[in-house]
DNA sequence: TTCAATTAGTTGCATAGTCAACTATTTAGG
DNA sequence: CCTAAATAGTTGACTATGCAACTAATTGAA
């Protein structure tokens, strides 16, 4: 279906965009099928709270790297689902302490399971050591970019 | 900034979306500064336009690998920022002719520069060997993909 | 101590994406 | 010839994202 032969087609940053919502859909289709009413995004934000089991979201927004308003509103959406729970930390009043229901914790095994069995999917075409490369240059590109973010806001 | 450690850190699915996520933003921030008033999904669809010259949004679609809806939004906003123009084809009523206006082709010369650029410094830091790699594994995954989604429509 | 800077979170606005349901048009089979 | 199936686009509902502007709380420096 995806016939694009431009010259995108050469550039990574253009590249890693096709297939990372081509992975997407795969992910949430899975997930769907498997009975869970969960989004990719809202799952990484589960990874972070099954692996600490509180965090401001703040915190989360470092880890899953996107920025805190995305977070307010995925926190809101699996707020809504009763996966996590939100209060006012007392020590700091500005901070929100994210913490998982009893739901949310129920829900790590098969979750971890769909995206087990979503990744051996994608990986199996894949040799082993071009998986390595491909998974290192990507980070690299992550922190390039990054990089690049934090700088430029600063040379302002 | 971006601290994770998750099992997702080795699952390609999970990296590629981080990573497209930087690359996606660092590309619109690029274009902005260069003046230039275009998402990189709008974009994507120009590139189309600049090579094809008219095209049916269904075949911009199948290009861009993307949902018909959302071609028929981006398309909307280009049509809004007259970068292109939309007429009804005459010898099939269903379809809708894209074509650039003035404004669209001269946008072509700046836009793929700044999309140059910004390639250049996302591979800066790469080996051509390792890139090279990087850019096949991630066609190959996208291509299971396509698969999987095709054969599973089909099985229904 | 008091006022400015920083930090955490929220909200509005614009964009983008999917799915499902819909219209209009074309094509193909009986 | 006419109806059923396929095709191109659109729209609505829901989710996600970033930026800018805002509130509230905290920290720090004069």
């Amino acid at each position: 279906m995806n016939r694009c032969e431009c010259p995108t087609e050469e550039s990574l940053g253009c590249v890693t965009n096709h297939s990372a919502m081509a992975a997407r859909n795969y992910l949430t289709r899975q997930l769907s099928i498997h009975g869970i009413d969960m989004t990719i995004e809202q799952f990484k934000v589960m990874v972070v709270l099954w692996k600490e089991g509180i965090s401001t979201q703040q915190n989360i927004a470092d880890f899953v790297g996107k920025d805190k308003t995305s977070v307010t509103r995925l926190i809101a959406g699996l707020e809504k689902r009763s996966l996590i729970q939100r209060t006012t930390a007392c020590e700091d009043k500005r901070c929100n302490h994210v913490t998982l229901t009893p739901q949310g914790i129920a829900l790590e095994k098969p979750t971890m399971e769909v995206l087990q069995e979503a990744t051996q999917y994608i990986h199996r075409e894949i040799d082993p050591h071009e998986l390595a490369i491909t998974l290192r240059v990507l980070k690299q590109m992550c922190q390039t970019l990054n990089y690049s973010k934090t700088s430029s806001k600063e040379s302002e």
